[in-house]
DNA sequence: ATTCATAATTGGAACGTTCCAAATCCGTCA
DNA sequence: TGACGGATTTGGAACGTTCCAATTATGAAT
């Protein structure tokens, strides 16, 4: 019942050539001849032999081993942009070992460890929340190629790629204005982050340009979570002034809103304006569709994974910061103009 | 810059023991003095070492990896399946490889054949649409642990966990046909999968049995997503004489069913009344709060996780099928009663 | 002091690969 | 025929761990 395993020995042993030959045969050496390869590759086949590559690293420590590491799978944000990375993964012939720490930095830690115990050849790692530049220290000595993705880490010595949260939140932002809002709320997220900070920052400075004053009362952290955008927006419409519109900290705080208006008989986009930020997958197909800024998760997981590959190859590469570029994309969700409140000519 | 690895040799000799004394250590063993334990704990320490699990691998031929194939990720059932899966699986000192294959059979032998190399010690895999007993022969012939989740299939000889679909579906249209309900439709999912198959069944048998008949025209299939969810119901109110329920393959579905419904100014809930199944996280906190057929995703994903260790530590165990218990978690979006459709009522 | 049992430690061999230097093959050229 | 050179092939020594059998230290009993 239990198989013995069969090794290269085993091959070269039926195929009649060497261990050596069989191991050139594996890596695809272009020294061994034409029908010699043909017949081990057919015993291969025959005994059904399958590579070690526990004994391939030991030898040659390198794993075709990627990590990453994220800090919340649950969010569909963060799914797409581990599909993204997986895809890049793949197809250079290298697999991924996938941990989630629930934005716990215990067991983000636990994970890194076993990773490097595993000999991970590279992490992409989305840092949990209120990760320091000491906890990657021990990490980033090893001399291991890291890229943090999302969140970035100062002074963390390794490469990052984010998005331009204060660039996207500002274009988002000044659409409301131009549409005529001048309540405008921040809605969700952690304030102790860096991403919110950023994000923030681009909604306050929008608002000044236009010579709006930025209300502290309407930025309402929540949960980055879909029940947090419902708590964020009943907070929001208890307030005395209250906003006609509102940028969100991300997707799933938007949908909350939406939810969370409705539960108040508004129909978002039409009673009150709403904009998400990541452009996730079902930002398109809700309805209303969700205007919102897109930094496109997948893509994001897949140019973060070409930059570990491209480190990985390298050897040693320097760290290098790579902001991407976000635009908003416009759809049905902000389509309400603050003068136009009486929808019902439309029904 | 390059940093030397680490030895066991060397703890031993900067400790002043043994290397066989230093791997004691390193597996807790009760054999070694208490004294002697802590010096070489400490220069693990001071020397920064980092324990080599490929060789560990090589030696013992067991590691501690265990493998999860996902059909989509992209879908959040299958993220919280894997989020259950890791919790688990970390807890027991494993780690997970994670793939997604996209439903791509292809793609799904090469990571599947990718985790062998890697030696992993187990496999839950949640296979892609359209997969057979004999594509997961080599592996089960090879006698690792394989537990299918979700998607069962026949004669393939390895332990499954998946849910009681056909039992759910009963019960939830069981209970629309209480609400008085009598056109009730079945939208979504692809109708070539066991699992459309099995809630289905349970579909027509409610109807059924409440000497109802089941229309075939009712019954609608389309991607199990969101975006499926919309052109399934649009198709279904197309028909000349239209539901006024719908059972939905899964959550995202029903989702997309709310959306599609709005689209037509439509209240999911009020106007028409739709249940999920699965019961994903954002079930409960959308608006209206779906009801739907809860499957706890990410608790199977804990229990497939359980099933497959006990698996891995038995060294060889019967296969065995379960088929977890499901209930019907009424909220608010099968809330309407045909009879109550004027709503104004409650506003 | 000697013996004995128990506790603690230890030196190799082994795991399955890769890599190096060296060996062999084979056709060609002088 | 013999030497040469490129194309192939090959034996062993690593890689860092674990495990076994065997050794040494410790202390109690005689």
């Amino acid at each position: 019942m239990v198989k013995e395993r069969v090794t290269v020995v085993d091959i070269a042993h039926a195929a009649g050539v060497s261990k050596s030959t069989v191991s050139l045969v594996l890596q695809g050496s272009p020294l061994v001849n034409e029908v010699t390869r043909a017949k081990v590759n057919a015993t291969i086949r025959d005994l059904g032999y399958v590579y070690n590559r526990s004994a391939a690293n030991l030898r040659q420590s390198k794993s075709k081993i990627i990590g990453i590491v994220v800090n919340d799978l649950t969010n569909s944000f963060f799914a797409e942009l581990a599909v993204g990375v997986d895809v890049m993964v793949q197809q250079a012939g290298f697999v991924q070992f996938l941990a989630n720490t629930g934005e716990k930095i215990e067991r983000q830690r636990e994970v890194v460890a076993s990773m490097r115990e595993h000999g991970v050849s590279g992490l992409i790692i989305s840092p949990a929340r209120g990760t320091e530049a000491a906890d990657l220290a021990p990490l980033v000595e090893s001399g291991i190629p890291v890229v943090l993705v999302v969140r970035d880490i100062a002074d963390a010595g390794v490469s990052s790629l984010t998005s331009d949260n204060h660039a996207g939140a500002m274009a988002a932002v000044r659409h409301l204005i131009e549409r005529g809002h001048r309540r405008i709320a921040f809605l969700g997220g952690f304030p102790d982050t860096a991403v919110f900070e950023a994000r923030m920052r681009g909604y306050r400075d929008a608002l000044l340009e236009a010579g709006l004053d930025a209300a502290e009362a309407l930025v309402i952290g929540s949960a980055p979570s879909r029940a947090g955008g419902v708590t964020a927006i009943e907070q929001a419409m208890m307030l005395s002034d209250r906003p006609t519109a509102a940028l969100c900290f991300n997707d799933a705080v938007a949908f909350g809103v939406c939810d969370g208006l409705r539960a108040r008989r508004l129909e978002p986009g039409a009673d009150f304006a709403v904009i998400g930020f990541d452009d996730v997958i079902e930002a398109k197909t809700a309805v209303p569709a969700l205007t919102t800024v897109s930094v496109d998760p997948q893509g994001m997981g897949q140019r973060a994974a070409e930059l570990l590959l491209k480190q990985i190859n390298a050897g040693k590469a320097q760290a290098e910061s790579i902001v991407g570029s976000v635009r908003l994309v416009v759809r049905q969700s902000c389509g309400a103009a603050v003068e136009r409140r009486t929808r019902e000519a439309l029904s």
